[in-house]
RNA sequence: GAGUCUGUAGCUCAGCCGGAUAGAGCAACGGCCUUCUAAGCCGUGGGUCGGGGGUUCGAAUCCCUUCAGGCUCGCCA
């Protein structure tokens, strides 16, 4: 369906144009004094120079030509140029009603489906999540709902950390620890037992303990970079270990991601990009991209317009090692023969941009990826405590995310159970939903490249800007069209037949002119690749309903037809309430 | 040192591809629950948009300069 302010805009640059002014001029956007009017044009000021006319004079030719509109309740043409616009209540209800019956709630499908890999997540096998995974995982996961939503083919990618010093740096920690374990027997060549020889919380010591380890102890290290060199070349020992850990540790981020309501489509890991690393060094030497460089492989990349001298990618160490540059690219490769896609999306720390910066140029100067294949680097920044300093436990340590995860859940718990008397267990999963949003919003509605702080305290007291207060929105309207349900016996679909009518009041316009705005909040968090506009257009929203529900009597409104198109109308609000936080991650309980 | 990002109310942040009186939330203060969930609503106070130039009819927004802070700068990931 079209667009609003399109809608809106033809009738302008229809008048721009009989008054002998070029359409273009015509584009109206909402307006900045909602005091004065609804919608703006301000293209009589743009062209006013063209035209050698004072900007008001052309405005007032506009405008008469609008008057006896339809579309309008009123036109001004006002001081510098500006032409005030106010919408008619028919042409607004007429526009909520076909935003009702359409399945997509006014937002226009992309024009081009494309094909879009998201890289988020950033896990590393045997090390748990801890606060700094969270962002990735959260704004990556808000991402690829919002591309999906707009129609294209999301495929979210967690690339796993599972290779190089730091598997080494575990199985020989392990095999110090347990040096009786078969997988270290070398004359041993029967099965290896199906179940691991530790657990998750085994494992998660084994590596900080291994990497302390590492740093003091030489012979260690040695010990450690054999390892990782023996289980590269197929040990089968070694092997078998690094299964282990590989499907001890998925299982554990499983149930993490799964408890973020975050999910991804692949689970590919850098080990599976390795075997396309020797063909990869092979063309780069063989067409000339890659040269020697200090003993070191490397592809030039800098490039003339450059403000500052930007560093070969480097492909192979002087030790002839690869390193992450050549797995990253080697994953493109992977990802172009596998998928093919139209647009690789890296949601990344920012401070990795000049790296990626890298890694794009030499990938795309390589040919690796063609030119109809975008390459996005997201990066987003620290999440802090509130000292403005990264984010850590009370005594320093670095944060868990489970940790994280459980303190909000018991906070809001704990709130729950002060003010309502509830079950239980009904009250634990409602904690976990209203949590959950406190934790996504809270970061979501930041803007991704800015470093945040993460306040426990204000997130769990959703008072304000933040997820439960869109909740306890949400659930004020479910209230409402519940007892509407009871009493009139329609279902949750048939409300959305009930016809909207006029609005009958300034808050009930409001309302509908903020549920118009949905479509252009979506597009434009989509090219931006911005979640936080969800955010604000969602908080909008709802800030927008709680004035409606304070000024209007619903359910005791006299006249059915009236009280039916606030029901269709609060209905298409939920909808689109619900719609906006799916694309942000999270749900709406029924009650909190 | 070079590059880059950030600087908006006491605090946390929107607004930044130029538009009218710079917006929210928290905190402070004052109202509103016999009525659809008060985790709400309404109101008051609080800003030389880091400083200085410039472009423009018009600048928080664009350009230059300066100050302060963060981050990055080839064999880590």
């Amino acid at each position: 369906m079209e667009q609003i302010l399109d809608l809106i805009g033809n009738y302008v640059s229809e008048a721009f144009e009989m008054a002998g002014y070029d359409r273009e001029l015509g584009r109206v956007t909402v307006s900045n004094r909602p005091d004065l009017c609804e919608y703006q044009c301000n293209g009589a000021m743009a062209g006013a120079k063209r035209y050698h006319k004072a900007p008001l004079q052309i405005a007032q030719e506009v405008a008469e030509h609008l008057e006896g509109c339809d579309a309008f309740d009123s036109v001004e043409a006002v001081k510098p140029g500006f032409l005030n616009l106010t919408l008619s209540g028919e042409l607004l209800s007429g526009f909520l009603n076909e935003m009702k019956d359409d399945t997509r709630l006014g937002v226009p499908e992309a024009e081009v489906r494309k094909k879009i890999i998201i890289d988020y997540g950033g896990a590393n096998v045997a090390k748990p999540l801890h606060v700094g995974h969270l962002r990735s995982a959260v704004i990556g996961e808000s991402i690829k709902r919002i591309l999906r939503y707009m129609g294209h083919e999301t495929i979210g990618d967690v690339h796993l950390g599972d290779w190089g010093l730091q598997m080494g740096l575990i199985i020989a920690q392990l095999r110090s620890q347990k040096p009786d374990l078969v997988y270290f027997d070398e004359s041993y060549d029967g099965e290896y037992p199906e179940e691991a020889p530790f657990t998750i919380s085994e494992l998660e010591q084994i590596y900080p303990e291994a990497s302390r380890r590492s740093k003091e102890d030489e012979a260690f290290r040695a010990e450690a970079l054999k390892a990782t060199e023996q289980l590269q070349h197929g040990n089968r020992g070694y092997r078998a270990v690094w299964q282990h850990i590989l499907d001890v540790s998925v299982e554990d981020l499983k149930k993490n991601y799964d408890s973020l309501d975050v999910s991804f489509e692949l689970w590919k890991k850098e080990s599976d990009a390795q075997p396309y690393i020797p063909g990869l060094v092979e063309y780069l030497k063989k067409e000339g991209y890659a040269h020697l460089d200090q003993g070191a492989l490397v592809v030039d990349v800098a490039e003339e317009s450059d403000t500052k001298k930007i560093p070969p990618c480097m492909i192979l160490k002087s030790d002839g090692a690869s390193l992450y540059n050549t797995t990253d690219l080697a994953t493109i490769v992977m990802r172009m023969e596998n998928w093919n896609p139209d647009h690789i999306i890296y949601v990344v720390d920012k401070r990795q941009d000049l790296y990626f910066t890298q890694v794009f140029r030499c990938a795309r100067k390589t040919k690796l990826v063609g030119d109809s294949t975008e390459l996005t680097f997201l990066g987003f920044g620290t999440m802090n405590g509130r000292d403005g300093k990264p984010f850590k436990t009370r005594d320093g340590g670095v944060m868990r995310l489970e940790m994280l995860i459980s303190d909000i859940n018991e906070e809001m718990l704990r709130k729950i159970l002060e003010n309502h008397e509830t079950d239980q267990n009904e009250a634990r999963d409602t904690a976990k939903t209203v949590a959950l949003s406190a934790i996504k919003y809270g970061d979501l509605s930041n803007q991704a490249s800015k470093d945040y702080i993460f306040d426990t305290d204000k997130f769990t007291s959703f008072e304000g800007n933040t997820g439960p207060y869109i909740l306890y929105t949400m659930v004020r309207i479910k209230s409402i069209l519940r007892r509407f349900m009871e009493e009139s016996g329609l279902g949750r679909d048939e409300l959305d037949s009930l016809v909207i009518l006029p609005a009958a009041d300034e808050c009930e316009k409001s309302l509908g002119l903020t549920l118009t705005a949905f479509a252009p909040a979506v597009l434009q968090a989509a090219g931006e690749l911005a979640p936080h506009k969800i955010c604000g257009y969602i908080y909008e929203l709802a800030n927008q309903f709680n004035h409606f529900y304070h000024e209007t009597k619903i359910l005791t409104q006299e006249k059915e037809a009236q009280k039916e198109s606030y029901i269709a109308q609060l209905s298409l609000t939920l909808r689109v309430l619900e719609c906006g936080i799916d694309m942000l991650g999270f749900s709406a309980p029924e009650k909190m």
